[in-house]
DNA sequence: CATTTGATGTTCT
DNA sequence: GAACATCAAATGC
C-alpha cells in the first residue's frame, strides 16, 4: 500500500516505466466524491522529442504541451475528440517531454460512485483511454496536477505480473506517426485478477 | 457479426 | 479549417 514517490516518476527510462505501471494501483478522490481505484492493464509510452506520435515531437512547446515538459510525476490529461480526457502519467527529469498514456484499468474498490458516473452496472474493467477517466472522474482540470497529492495517485500494492501476462505490441491510433507508429510501445496486461501478491 | 458515422471542442496551421 | 493518442449507436451484411 505504498504511495509511489516522485522519484518513481523521475526514472529516465520511459518504457521500463511503462512496462512496469502494470499492477500499479490508480486512485482517484475528486471533487470529494469519494475514493475509488483500479489496476492499470494497459499504457503507452511516448518518448517526446524523437518520437513522431508525441504531441511533444521535436520539442514542440505550445500551451497544451507545456505539461509534457514539466519535472516527472504530475498527470497530462487533455481533450481528444471533443469528447474524451486522455490521462497520462508524465515521467523523466524537467524539459523531458516524456509521457505514459494509461489506455485500460480494472476496478478494485469504489464500484458504487464508479457505476453512478458511467451509468453502468457492470464497473469491472474500462478498456479505452476515455472510458477509464469517466469512470475516475479525471478531467482536463487535472492537467498538471501532481500525482504526489491527495486527488489522483498512484500506489504499489505488491502484485507482480507474470512474464506470459504481458503482451507488447505497436500503439493504436497513431498511423500519422509513420515508422514510428510500428514501436513496440504499447504494453497490455491479461488477467490482471490474476496477479500474486508479493510480500 | 463487421463497418460506418455522428458527436464534440481544443489546438495548431 | 483540418486534424485529433475516441466511443457508442446505427447501419449493412
Amino acid at each position: 500500500m505504498l504511495k509511489l514517490p516522485l522519484a518513481y516518476y523521475r526514472q529516465e527510462d520511459t518504457l521500463a516505466v511503462a512496462r512496469d505501471l502494470l499492477g500499479k494501483i490508480l486512485v482517484s478522490n475528486v471533487n470529494g466524491e469519494g475514493i475509488c481505484s483500479a489496476i492499470i492493464t494497459e499504457t503507452e509510452a511516448y518518448l517526446g522529442a524523437v518520437d513522431k506520435a508525441s504531441h511533444a515531437y521535436g520539442n514542440r512547446r505550445t500551451p497544451r504541451t507545456n505539461t509534457m515538459f514539466l519535472a516527472g510525476g504530475v498527470a497530462y490529461v487533455y481533450l481528444c475528440y471533443g469528447i474524451h480526457h486522455l490521462f497520462n502519467i508524465v515521467t523523466h527529469k524537467e524539459g523531458i517531454p516524456h509521457a505514459i498514456l494509461v489506455r485500460a484499468v480494472y476496478m478494485l474498490s469504489g464500484h458504487e460512485i464508479v457505476s453512478q458516473r458511467t451509468g453502468k452496472q457492470n464497473t469491472q474493467l474500462f478498456d479505452g483511454p476515455g472510458k477509464l477517466t469517466r469512470a475516475m472522474g479525471i478531467t482536463t482540470r487535472h492537467n498538471a496536477s501532481p500525482l504526489t497529492g491527495n486527488t489522483i495517485w498512484l500506489e504499489d500494492h505488491y502484485l507482480q505480473p507474470q512474464k506470459q501476462q504481458i503482451i507488447i505490441t505497436a500503439r493504436v491510433g497513431v498511423e500519422y506517426a509513420g515508422d514510428d507508429a510500428l514501436l513496440p510501445y504499447r504494453f497490455i496486461l491479461n488477467d490482471p485478477q490474476r496477479l500474486i501478491c508479493f510480500k
